[in-house]
DNA sequence: GTGAAGTACCTTGACAGGCGAGGTACTATA
DNA sequence: TATAGTACCTCGCCTGTCAAGGTACTTCAC
């Protein structure tokens, strides 16, 4: 991993739940899409990602049902909610809003 | 504030190394400045700001003396060490791949 | 001359999120 | 038979943020 999780501290759940935007899904494959986006620099840790569906399922924004697996051990699949759907939309603009303060704290003048 | 901590968690070192990087300052300033740069919308706490200081000491990274103090109380001002510069230059590349791989983590097919 | 407001620093303790380490259970392949 | 892959989950530590509290000096209004 290149980027450390610190450094996405916070961007989690909106992470997990852009994901769920796209379809339902289940962690592992969550997982590996995160990492195929980044190209594999970045990956969420299992602790991280099973604490989040934790407590985003506990927020109401996800619900989960146990589904057919493939090959393999059986799978619990999550499915976004109108109220994760809200919450999403409002983390891409909290988002936006960071990067663009962010890139405002970070400016140095005409350094590298 | 309108965004909150967590989401610049991992960045604030980052944050007051830029800020020193364009001249020696001391706290309360550059609190300041983050204050106005972000159009008020985000600030450090002191308590998050004094604890960030005095781990960029211990690594190195930064310096401090007592400086003149102007109306007010007396002033401890910080300057950035030649470590330090290499680790703002280190955490700023970082910023840029961390907006990337978000920006591809959080994209959503034609939503909002 | 006193009280409030501004400047400026600092510490303590609680809290939350990330994650290392460990565990379970099933299937496929060598 | 064992190894690797799929898939889930929990415990406890660590680190960074921050609310709350404290100190000390100056300036200005009343």
């Amino acid at each position: 991993m290149s980027i450390a999780g610190d450094l996405i501290r916070g961007h989690t759940d909106a992470i997990i739940l852009a994901r769920l935007l796209q379809g339902d899904s289940y962690g592992y494959e969550i997982n590996k899409v995160i990492s195929t986006l980044s190209s594999g620099r970045f990956e969420l840790k299992e602790a991280t990602l099973y604490t989040a569906f934790k407590r985003l399922e506990e927020l109401g924004h996800i619900a989960s049902y146990w589904g057919g697996s493939g090959p393999g051990a059986r799978r619990r699949y999550y499915a976004i909610t109108p109220s994760g759907r809200e919450a999403c939309y409002r983390l891409l603009s909290e988002w936006r809003e960071t990067k663009e303060i962010m890139d405002k704290l970070l400016e140095t003048e005409g350094k590298p």
